[in-house]
This record gives structure tokens, C-alpha cells and sequence, in this order.
DNA sequence: AAATAATGTGTGTATTTTACACATTCAAAA
DNA sequence: TTTTGAATGTGTAAAATACACACATTATTT
């Protein structure tokens, strides 16, 4: 049985020892990386090769190395697979449960990812790797526990973004209202209403009309709009009140 | 350098060596453990033995073991530094730069315990295991990356404490009104509306009035009140809004 | 018996949320 | 060219919630 690190911490070489015992394990890091697509909120997955879980769909992780930190493991993997960089990460849950995966112990960190799939096609030497809406995935199959890690990153974005605007890492640069609503729409599934929910975002005031409007819509174009981070700075709201 | 595991998890056989790699980190849980007593609130601390940290405080944590999982290890520590079991703990981030550990790699878990100090005595069989105010903690040093995990934890009531009934268990079974509100004040770091903050807490409609009233304070006594768990979660709404 | 200090209850105002209606503009169809 | 359709853009009233604030009550202490 290992000796407590706490208690007994009296040296820098007792610690070592401790540190490089056999008291270890393999940690990697999961993406859940959302897309955008469609008016339809989208998650990458790619198709497990392992037979236990043949056919199964899993994230997109790999094995933090031992010189890196936790985060760039992350960016590394979504690099890898998406080609992008510079994009919205950030860290939800640690999923340690002994058995949670065949080959013996991995404790996984699970990232939550927003991108923007505007003009942005998938590296299709990975021929296996999809996006899946949030919709199908009810019905799909999962390996390992990464439907558990899917749901909680999930639910994490749920509520995420109504109190910080991340949301607008899923759309382009400039978008308009609509577009907007639509996201949050697919996020929360819900039906929201239009002028409400223009009132809201206008009163936030940190939208800022870019003088442009829709091209190649049906129908009478939107204006377009840009998130103004440093107004967001300066406006937003500190104390939100007691309320559960 | 490494193997993806993701790119190419083959066979089970593959991924096993890949586990049992040199790839391998020592993780360990800490845990920022509140209390609140006379009107403050107060994390547990105990000292540094390490050298490069004399003097320093730390939190309480140890090394996870190989079969145990995540939320079981911060338990152990929990139970073995207060005696106290089926008290609220929850995971809150994972700390895992690379050299935040003067031993090695070592990846931390930070849970967050809230535990009610009424009645109780903290074992001295560890002299150096002390209370200490959110406040005296300002100018205190705290060895490791302590002092990140510590604030990362006391932001993360402070929101938590906002849009969940968490602050109950930090107080007695059954409580006045008085110190449900010291103890918002005390986290929040405000002074609340008292017939605001009255109104507030019974239209959520989860507090029962136990029928007896303060005993040994030196003016009015004030009505008990026990937090009704299933009031709560039949009540409690579903939708915040949108902002931020 | 009086003074003190905290408990317990409203009430009016401001702010925010919600529900809802109509005119405008562009594109496509006639 | 005109008409029609469909979405954009704006406003207003009611309801709910948050906020500021005052006074009577009750137990303890002097």
C-alpha cells in the first residue's frame, strides 16, 4: 500500500519516490468538439478501431505526453484533427473511474471545443471522422464512457452559454441576428422569441453592426453584427443575484 | 516519442502497451474544504513539511491509488483528516501543469467540500491542521500552486452558492435565517437586504419551519428552519435566461 | 419598568421579463 | 411590372421580479 503523500511529506526525495512509484497512471485528455452546421448543433467523432467497442463512436483524445501541459494537450489534439488553432477550449470534467477503460487505467480529462465550421472542411484522411448531430447521437452508441463525458460537456454548453457569450465561437465573425438565435436555438433546444431575444442581445450591447448585410438568402437580408469583446468587458454584469 | 492512442488504437493488446507505458503520471486529489464559524468562513489547512515550501501552507490531498477511483480518493482525505463522512463534495478542475509539482509530474484533482463545524473537533493528532479565514488567507503564503486551486474553488462557491442550495451544508441541521444570511455575506463578500434576502429564500419555498427557536443568544431569538431537500427539487426552475 | 437589539412583516417603486402586432424590405412568382 | 410571400425590424402594454425602505414585536439586559 502507498504511503500518504500528505501526511508524511517530510522530504523532496521521499516525495519522488513517491511520485515515480508505481503509483501511476496513464492520463489522457477528450474533446468534445461542437460545430454549427445547418441550424443544427454538431459534435466530431471518429469510429473506434477497438472490437469491444466495434462500430461504436468515440471523441477525439489521445495520451497527455509527460512534458505537457494539460491544456496543450488538448490544443494539440484539436490541431491534429481539425487543422485549426486559436479556437474556444476549455476544461469541464476529469473522468477517473477505474474501469473506465479495457486496457487498464486511464483517467481522462474531458475539454468542451467550439469552432466555427464556416469554410472549413475535415482533414478526410481520417475517413472516419463525422460530424454527428446532437439530435442522432441519441440514438448512436458510444465506446468507452465517452457518452457520459458527450453529456456532461453537453449540458456544460447548455448552461454555459446563457451566463458567458461563448456561443459566438460556433459562428462566423460577422452573422446575423438570426443566425444567432438559431444557435441558441440548437443549443438549448428551444423555440425562443425574435424580438425578445433581439431586445436582450441589443440591450447587452455588445453587438456591433458591421454596415453589411446577408448574401444569397432567400428572403429580405439580416444585417450583419460582430461580438465586441472589449464592450463585453466593460458592460457586463458582476452580481446575478441569488436564484435556484 | 509517444504513439497517438487514438489514431491507431488497433487492438486492445496495442492500447495496453500504451497504458503501461512510460507514459504515465502520478495524480493526486486536493481538496479545498470550507467551514464556516463564527460568522466567517474557513478553509482547512495544513502546514508544509517541504523545504522549498517551510512555513507555507497547504491543502489537504494525497496520491490516488491504482484501483481507487477519482471521487473515492478525495473521500479518503476528507474522512481522514475530519472524521467526517456524507459530507458534500464535489470535483471541481484539474491542475496539471507540467513543473507545478517540485517531485515530478504530478496531476492534481481539486474537489470542493463544504462541511458543518458545529460540534465539531478536528483531530489534533495533527497540530499543524488548522481553520484559517477566508480572509487572514489574503496574506498568507501557500506552497505548490495551492493558492490558484484555493481561489479556483472559493470563485467557484461563490457562483455555485448563487444558483444552487449548496450553502446548507455548512450550517447545523436546522438554523435561523440570521446565519443563512451571515453565511451568504460571508461568501459573497456583501451585506444583503435582511427582508430581502427573508422574502427571497421563502418564495423558493424549501425551507420548513422546525417549530423551535434559537437558544443562548442575547436578544430575540430567532424561528429554526431545516432545508427541505424535496421541496427543493420539486420546485426549483428549470430555465435562468439568457445573460450576461 | 425602561432601554436595547434583534426578529418578523409589508408596501411602493423601479427594473426586467414576457406576450404580442404591425409596418418594411427584398426575392421570387405570376 | 405587379403581386405575393417570407423574413426583417421596431414598439408597447401587462406581468413578474428585484429593490429600497419603515414600523411593530419580542426577548434580554439594565
Amino acid at each position: 500500500m502507498a504511503k500518504d503523500l500528505s501526511l508524511h511529506p517530510k522530504t523532496l526525495k521521499g516525495l519522488q519516490t513517491e511520485v515515480q512509484s508505481i503509483n501511476r497512471v496513464a492520463l489522457s485528455v477528450d474533446c468534445v468538439i461542437f460545430g454549427f452546421d445547418e441550424n443544427t448543433l454538431k459534435v466530431l467523432l471518429i469510429r473506434s478501431d477497438l472490437k469491444k467497442y466495434k462500430g461504436m463512436w468515440t471523441l477525439l483524445g489521445d495520451l497527455v505526453k509527460p512534458d505537457e501541459d494539460l491544456d496543450n494537450a488538448a490544443y494539440r489534439v484539436l490541431k491534429q484533427r481539425t487543422g485549426l488553432g486559436d479556437v474556444f477550449l476549455e476544461q469541464v470534467k476529469t473522468f477517473g473511474e477505474v474501469s473506465r477503460h479495457p486496457a487498464g487505467r486511464v483517467v481522462t480529462v474531458a475539454y468542451c471545443s467550439l469552432i466555427n465550421v464556416q469554410n472549413h472542411r475535415l482533414k478526410k484522411m481520417d475517413n472516419e471522422l463525422h460530424w454527428h448531430s446532437v439530435e442522432s447521437l441519441k440514438d448512436k452508441a458510444m465506446g468507452f464512457d465517452h457518452e457520459a463525458i458527450y453529456l456532461t460537456c453537453y449540458q456544460w454548453l447548455q448552461k454555459r452559454v446563457q451566463e458567458h457569450p461563448l456561443g459566438f465561437n460556433l459562428l462566423p465573425k460577422k452573422f446575423s441576428l438570426r443566425e444567432l438565435q438559431n444557435l441558441y436555438e440548437a443549443i438549448l433546444n428551444t423555440k425562443l422569441d425574435r424580438r425578445n431575444f433581439r431586445k436582450k442581445f441589443f440591450s447587452m450591447d455588445f453587438l456591433v453592426d458591421v454596415g453589411e448585410e446577408e448574401q444569397n438568402v432567400p428572403h429580405r437580408p439580416g444585417r450583419l453584427y460582430k461580438f465586441d469583446f472589449e464592450k463585453y468587458e466593460k458592460n457586463k454584469k458582476e452580481w446575478p443575484g441569488i436564484g435556484f
